[in-house]
DNA sequence: GGATCATGCAGAAACCTTCCTTCCGGCCGC
DNA sequence: GCGGCCGGAAGGAAGGTTTCTGCATGATCC
């Protein structure tokens, strides 16, 4: 039973005083309602002097619409779901954690500023949950191959757009996401400029885009190089199994002399493994990870990052949604791939002690 | 205007192909509207015959009852607004970055267990979002002095939590917070067992009442144990000055032997200024701050830090309200005050080379 | 001067559900 | 046999807004 249906608690604290209506506003302006709706609207044909009149009562009276009553009668809501694909109980998952707290954190500003709210709805909510709010349409991080809930929602007519491509054949409306390919590719170049013989890689074992995309870029660019690949995979969202495939990346008997790790704990991870094997960081071996977290500025030694900006994705994902659910923009489905940005830190640099940032490849500002 | 407002738009995208409504239902099945409700939600008297009937009609024609109505009709919306005091235009701030993730995240997951969901809803937000979602509740985290959305909220008689004491006279239904007083001095009393003659302060000026209550608890510390105070007070929501402030402090003619910042990015920021006096941490310079950054363990040195323990946090605020929502639990304000817990690690240690990890002052269980 | 038109406003339907009230038989006890 | 009770189901009133339609009124134009 969802939580507007359940009844029988007793003495409600949240009993609101008697709100004033626009029955009552119109009654005290001395109007009828369809003219308090106008005027507050900003429609119909209304002198300036009833519309400021009518403002000015409706203030007075502290009036304030029933958002479920507009919601009712024009279909729209103002809100927007946030959806995450999830491992487990938790909302969010663990390696995704800094990215999405950024994503969001632009998407929910983004949202905002065209007056809409975020709802956050993780994939795995209670059917009854997921069904128990008006949605104007929903963002959807990382979709999974065939989620049973976005296949849903699409069939219901409420716009979808997805952080990430979708996997399989999931309809979405538009998506969002970086050029991964081209991201790998780059890391790899530079680490090779930096002196790497052997790059190794951390990668997931599951089977969404980010990391389909990543690996195979990672293997063709072994095939082109004519490097034998070094590579762990494991289950990313299971925290302690990055460790121990960290480990096991830097155990093995071709170790590698440069790692990439696909997810955000792997460049600590690394880290604390290239110490148990007496590794010097960037003597030893080359680091870099994807990651948002500004904590690799401060470790020992800095770990060179790549951000996959998810700042500009959450603000992009919610404008390309809200143009669906309002009309404007293309009818056709929108796919919109974004730039990464390399912050290059000691961990990649066999010149050591100097800390350069990359230009971004965008001019800098506000790009956070 | 408010997105629900807004109709000038062309093509709509997301029309929602004719759902099948409550009185389809009742046609199809061959019984009342009223019978079809009272089947689906379990109400009425009806042999089950009958409502095994309508719930397999309503799944045939794909039957989801409209939220908006029944929002309208029950006054209950499921929706509980999520606020975060905001500086500038972001959603929410730089230094409780961490805290406010980890928060957010037990938050929507005691919300969603309990059939409710989240609206991500920034004290900045512009006023008419606010009023055009229908909230049974709202959690507020660290409410200003006076801030006039809660104080509307209150008024219209929303039930409303807040996570930190409310500051001023904030008719709030109820809070959680931190002890904030006995943490500050057990970081002080751990300080002082480790070696510590002269223990600095990096703190706030903004007059949150986790500024007031850590300060004053350092300043009556340092007044019984008979120490000058040292300390440092900068405008917390902006990243740069907390820097400054951190090398000030150790700029200073009385410099500390040991620091304890209030805020999350203080050990990055004192770690930094360290390296450039030449303090060695922990032999010059004993170091804690509060955050709840996993980070910190990956420092070199790793950084003990205070975690105020959100995910406790988020679930208890989330409790507290849907209680007062559906009128269970106690008619009168609660307030709860929950402990923090002390992560030691190298830096604030005289005697390096050791981790540990202090005992939780609570069973460890699902602490997080 | 009458037809046309813009303007200002009101009435009422529609949105979809919940739930209070009522109704109708059948059955039991006296 | 009849009154009362009970199970089963339906009727219909909210709930508060938006918006379509339509009615006056006064101005404009030929």
């Amino acid at each position: 039973m969802t939580a507007a249906g359940n009844h029988q608690a007793s003495r409600p604290v949240g009993r609101r005083l008697e709100r004033a209506g626009i029955r009552d506003v119109a009654a005290a302006a001395g109007v009828s309602i369809t003219t308090v709706s106008d005027a507050l609207n900003g429609k119909g044909r209304l002198p300036d002097a009833t519309r400021r009149h009518v403002r000015e009562v409706a203030d007075r009276l502290g009036y304030r619409p029933s958002a479920a009553a507009r919601t009712l009668r024009t279909g729209r809501s103002g809100l927007i779901g946030l959806t995450v694909t999830t491992y487990g109980e938790e909302p969010f998952t663990f390696t995704e954690f800094a990215y999405f707290a950024e994503m969001a954190r632009a998407a929910t500003s983004a949202a905002l500023a065209r007056g809409y709210a975020l709802v956050i709805l993780p994939a795995s909510s209670r059917h009854d949950v997921w069904g128990n709010v008006a949605l104007d349409g929903t963002v959807v991080v990382d979709p999974s191959d065939h989620d049973p809930v976005v296949t849903e929602l699409v069939r219901q007519g409420v716009p979808v757009v997805s952080d990430g491509r979708p996997a399989g054949s999931l309809p979405v409306h538009a998506w969002v996401d970086n050029d991964h390919e081209e991201a790998v590719l780059g890391i790899l170049d530079h680490l090779a400029a930096a002196g790497a013989r052997r790059i190794g890689l951390l990668t997931g074992t599951s089977t969404d885009t980010y990391t389909r995309l990543s690996t195979t870029a990672y293997l063709e660019w072994c095939e082109r190089i004519g490097q034998e690949p070094v590579y762990e995979a494991y289950p990313a969202h299971d925290p302690c199994a990055g460790a121990v495939a960290a480990d096991r990346l830097l155990a093995r008997p071709d170790r590698p002399d440069a790692v990439y790790g696909l997810f955000d704990p792997n460049g600590t991870d690394l880290l604390a493994a290239a110490r148990r094997y007496g590794l010097r960081v960037p003597d030893d071996l080359l680091l870099v990870c994807c990651s948002e977290s500004t904590g690799y500025a401060a470790t020992e030694p800095p770990i060179t990052t790549l951000s996959l900006k998810p700042r500009r994705i959450g603000t992009a994902v919610v404008q390309l949604l809200i143009d669906a659910i309002e009309g404007v923009g293309p009818a056709h489905p929108v796919q919109q791939v974004m730039p990464t940005e390399l912050i290059i830190r000691t961990s990649s640099q066999r010149r050591p002690h100097r800390t350069t940032v990359s230009a971004p490849r965008t001019p800098a500002r506000g790009g956070g």
